[in-house]
DNA sequence: GCGGTCCATCGACGATTGTCAATGTATGGG
DNA sequence: CCCATACATTGACAATCGTCGATGGACCGC
């Protein structure tokens, strides 16, 4: 799991960033350095109800069920999506928010 | 890799990223998964000039040369930095509007 | 109960990655 | 011309990654 402590508010440029937070920085923009990752993310928000269940997301990009399984943990860990189980499905959704904040730690200074 | 023309089952609207789209924006983001990197970037925009040499870098992140240009040449292939040789030094600079261009396509990663 | 669906985990495999030491290629100074 | 500096490239290594098939576990309908 990634601490989201130190990840809100000093953007990469600006300043040389310290160690750690470069560290959980990195694992989020790693987690999103996968094609299927993306793939995935993106199925998972254009659902009209903004979830989907791995049954859905198998087919869309042709892999098989465990590897979307891994992908999706990944994506779980590192703060993108949110799992919740209702009976036998596991329906991942965006954490609202997440992918914004990210996009903030890449905007430069309007200094600049 | 095929693209998504077999839209006979089409549960999935709001129309999703196309494999050639998520391939090269991975790529990016990949650049950006490592810890060493980010801190590179965040180093050369520091910097007075917002550019830097190699002899620059290589203290900071505390690993060798070679590592260090190997990291460099990673971010340039990825078109986030630029490389211009003066003399004996390659100095390493910000490709403008790279970083934002990436922060724009995290803020709406489906809804294109 | 029993069988079937949905999903996570495990084990394994090739492929890729991050790192270094060693070497190669320019460039500039005496 | 020789040597030192700055950097890129190569080769090698362990570690990690992406993928699959097989297995296991939870849940539902009958």
């Amino acid at each position: 799991m990634i601490e989201t402590v130190d990840l809100c508010c000093a953007p990469i440029v600006g300043e040389a960033m310290s160690v750690d937070s470069a560290v959980m920085l990195a694992a989020r923009f790693k987690a999103l350095g996968d094609p299927t990752r993306l793939r995935l993310l993106s199925i998972v928000a254009a659902q009209e109800d903004r979830e989907a269940c791995v049954c859905d997301l198998t087919e869309p990009v042709a892999l098989s069920q465990p590897t979307v399984s891994h992908h999706l943990k990944i994506l779980v860990d590192a703060g993108l999506l949110t799992r919740s189980k209702r009976g036998t499905w596991s329906f991942y959704a965006l954490v609202p928010g997440a992918l914004d904040q990210l996009a903030d730690r890449l905007r430069t200074p309007a200094t600049v």
